[in-house]
RNA sequence: GGCGCGGUAGCCAAGUGGUAAGGCCAGGGUCUGCAAAACCCUUAUUCGUCGGUUCGAUUCCGACCCGCGCCUCCA
């Protein structure tokens, strides 16, 4: 199946077809870095990372563009409160950013946008607005008349145009003129950072930033332009203004939202205190980042998705299943040979797995092909009809769900027993074994298990795995 | 009020005009020195409600009920 996706301005699923062949130029709104990210902030990471994923699958190159935004009301606020500059304050979140998203193993873009590096050209951007008559300056901010941009309304598929006809135009106001109007640069205030710029002195609104930056990097049209839902308006819908009002080109062709991870069937969010950070889960509530990975990515992003510690718990034990298939696929012995239903599923099964990945990033009905091949080799091998000539197959098919859902590797624990010595006291357990010793046997079993190493005993000897 | 999303088993969650994927939990079983782990099996006559179209609807249409989101910053 072609690569679709529902396109936000469509209200559509569409064929993905990038202007420029094999090349996707894309541009993703990214954190403000005023605190910690939660991980319904990260949902729409991982969404990102995922859709990633699947364009290289379609053999696509990237072109990815992710903002950073180092200043806005918030990180102003607080870095005053904290006596601390700008860059101070807002380095050590993007650093933690950046942190997190590697936890989550969560590609890079290829290029990272600062705001405060792209000041000028966003000075530039209002400068050219203001000369096409898109502007008015009110108390030295600049605010964007969005009755000059007829097409205002069309991604969040608002109608505006009674709003619009019926506003009076009042150029001497220091008011906006339009409720809807928005700044695209803010006066500066005494004990707020500002940039001397050629408009003048201040700083840039917050939306402004990602069109310049997008089309600064990735030119007037984009391929690809995504965020959470909640930026559909006003965000996304004033930089589609900005923008096409600025190069006269349409902004983006696709626009592709994810729906919000909610706690108790509502939104997770600062505001309403229902939040947890990664660090909150990896830390002392002891969660594993592929477990809160794979919760994410799990279900389609188009769909809200309630978070509970049950679901992340769920996601850890589904984990393990495919860690424990890998494990038995590779340490089993299988008779010499090959079945051609195990190879037939195999192939059927990543054919589904692609398939839906295509469909709109359908990851659940991924998942279900992937698990319904574990089951049917698992009987297969229980019955004996898996054979070495099997093996390989098998894995490949787990390879290729790894290498989008990128689960299987566990995150190594930060300390623990090197592989050497628990090899060592796994064969001086299986000495004791064979000699009866149940007591000194059962012992270490029970020490291992308190490094955090499981131990299995199957047909073919014991085989250990960490916790 | 406008715009958007959703209501499927205990929980999470796919899906199709032809009779309900998958995961977790629970129960049962296999294996085992005992365990643990692992693996297997079982679990929705039913898809928010009421109408309509149809040979047939969870799937299409209409109405209604409920939940959530955006409309101010927000992933």
């Amino acid at each position: 199946m072609p690569l679709r996706f529902y396109n936000t301005l469509t209200q559509q699923v569409q064929p993905f077809v990038p202007v420029e062949p094999n090349v996707v130029r894309m541009y993703t709104c990214g954190p403000t870095v005023y605190d910690y990210a939660h991980i319904g902030n990260f949902r729409t990471f991982v969404f990102y990372d995922l859709l990633r994923r699947v364009l290289r699958l379609n053999g696509l190159k990237l072109d990815h563009v992710m903002n950073i935004t180092d200043v806005d009301d918030k990180i102003i606020r607080n870095a005053v409160a904290q006596g601390k500059s700008l860059a101070d304050y807002t380095n050590l979140y993007t650093q933690a950013f950046l942190d997190d998203c590697a936890t989550l193993r969560l590609e890079r873009p290829e290029r990272l946008a600062r705001a405060t590096e792209h000041i000028p050209e966003m000075a530039t951007a209002i400068r050219k607005l203001e000369e096409s008559g898109h502007t008015y300056r009110s108390d030295g901010s600049v605010y964007f008349r969005i009755s000059t941009f007829p097409g205002y309304g069309k991604l969040s598929h608002n109608d505006f145009e009674g709003m619009v006809a019926g506003a009076r135009v009042d150029v001497d106001s220091y008011d906006k003129t339009d409720a809807r109007d928005f700044a695209l640069w803010k006066a500066p205030k005494p004990g707020e950072p500002s940039w001397d710029t050629e408009i003048g002195s201040g700083r840039p609104g917050w939306h402004i930033e990602c069109s310049v930056m997008a089309i600064e990097f990735l030119g007037a049209t984009l391929d690809i332009h995504a965020g959470g839902v909640d930026l559909i308006f006003p965000h996304h819908e004033n930089e589609i203004a900005q923008a096409e009002a600025l190069t006269g080109k349409p902004f983006a062709n696709y626009w592709l939202h994810s729906e919000f991870l909610l706690v108790d069937g509502q939104k997770m969010s600062k505001s309403l205190g229902n939040f947890y950070t990664l660090r909150d889960l990896c830390g002392e509530l002891g969660h594993a980042p592929e477990a809160i990975r794979y919760l994410l990515a799990s279900a389609p992003y188009r769909k809200s998705l309630n978070f509970t510690m049950d679901s992340l718990r769920s996601a850890a034990t589904a984990i393990d299943r495919l860690r424990n298939f890998k494990l038995r696929l590779e340490s089993a012995k299988f008779d010499d040979g090959r079945n051609t239903k195990i190879v037939d599923a195999g192939e059927e099964a990543v054919r589904t797995f692609y398939h839906a990945l295509n469909d709109d990033l359908n990851t659940a009905e991924a998942l279900a092909a992937i698990f319904e091949f574990v089951r049917e080799t698992n009987i297969a091998m229980d019955e004996g009809q898996f054979f070495s000539g099997n093996r390989e197959g098998a894995l490949n098919v787990l390879r290729d769900f790894d290498s989008f859902f990128d689960v299987l590797k566990p995150t190594a624990p930060a300390g623990g027993l090197p592989d050497a010595e628990i090899d060592r006291l796994v064969a001086e357990r299986t000495a004791a074994k064979k000699a009866r010793d149940f007591a000194r046997s059962d012992r270490i079993r029970a020490e291992l298990l308190e490094q955090g190493v499981i131990l299995e005993d199957t047909k073919d000897g014991v085989r250990w795995k960490r916790k």
